[in-house]
DNA sequence: GCGACAG
DNA sequence: ATCTTGTCGC
């Protein structure tokens, strides 16, 4: 497969993001992730109050699976899903949390960023996994963070979500700067390692997947 | 050339 | 991401 297009499309993203605090008070939040078959990927979208984590709304939405996994690509992936499913939420979160890189990429053009030029809204990068950059560990206790670094930049934030856990490596996507992405992923933490929004997410949308969704009731 | 490599 | 049960540990 030809590279070239896709990175050609990477780039214009990089270009149009903006890592800036720009966000005034942030009392919805949402998460983004997407489960996977060997046909479909089935995207799902929790919005819940910062506060409590009360959901508040939620949506979803499947598309063909038209793309490998290729690192550093993941975008194209399950992007559509994404929008798809942003679409039909009727109550629009201050943020959204996407399942991968910010600008914790080789071009800066991660998962997030892509999400977040094409809604024009701000989002964050939340990964399990680093993808590129180098940092020190942070210390075992929760809420111990250090920076992650790529060619001389700070481009994210390794975060011990939980004490002795593998930490998580958060980004920034679109429209929200580096110590903002912090502050608000820290305070969308519970007890365990992924952030709430995401957490839920994750869950439902492998609900989805099963084909158990309409026997929820919220 | 070798190693790394989101989900 | 996905294939998969029980099990060791705080």
């Amino acid at each position: 497969m030809d590279l070239e297009f896709f990175i050609k499309k990477q780039s214009e993203i990089s270009s149009r993001i903006i890592i800036a605090d720009l966000l005034e008070e942030v009392k919805v939040v949402a998460g983004a992730d997407c489960s996977f078959d060997e046909k479909y990927v089935y995207a799902c979208i929790v919005v819940m109050k910062i506060d409590d984590f009360s959901v508040i709304d939620f949506a979803l939405a499947k598309e063909l699976v038209t793309f490998p996994y290729i690192p550093t690509f993941l975008s194209f992936r399950e992007e559509k899903a994404i929008i798809k499913s942003f679409y039909k939420l009727k109550v629009k979160p201050d943020i959204l949390f996407c399942d991968g890189q910010g600008i914790a990429h080789p071009r800066k053009a991660g998962l997030a960023c892509a999400v977040g030029v094409e809604l024009d809204i701000p989002t964050v990068g939340v990964a399990k996994n680093k993808l590129c950059g180098t940092f020190k560990k942070p210390t075992n206790t929760r809420g111990s963070f250090s920076y992650l670094y790529y060619r001389g930049e700070k481009i994210g934030i390794v975060l011990r979500s939980r004490s002795g856990v593998k930490p998580i490596f958060v980004s920034p996507g679109h429209k929200i700067s580096l110590e903002r992405t912090r502050e608000i992923v820290v305070k969308t933490i519970t007890r365990y390692r992924i952030p709430e929004p995401l957490r839920i997410a994750h869950i439902f949308a492998n609900y989805y997947k099963q084909g158990k969704i309409s026997r929820m009731i919220l």
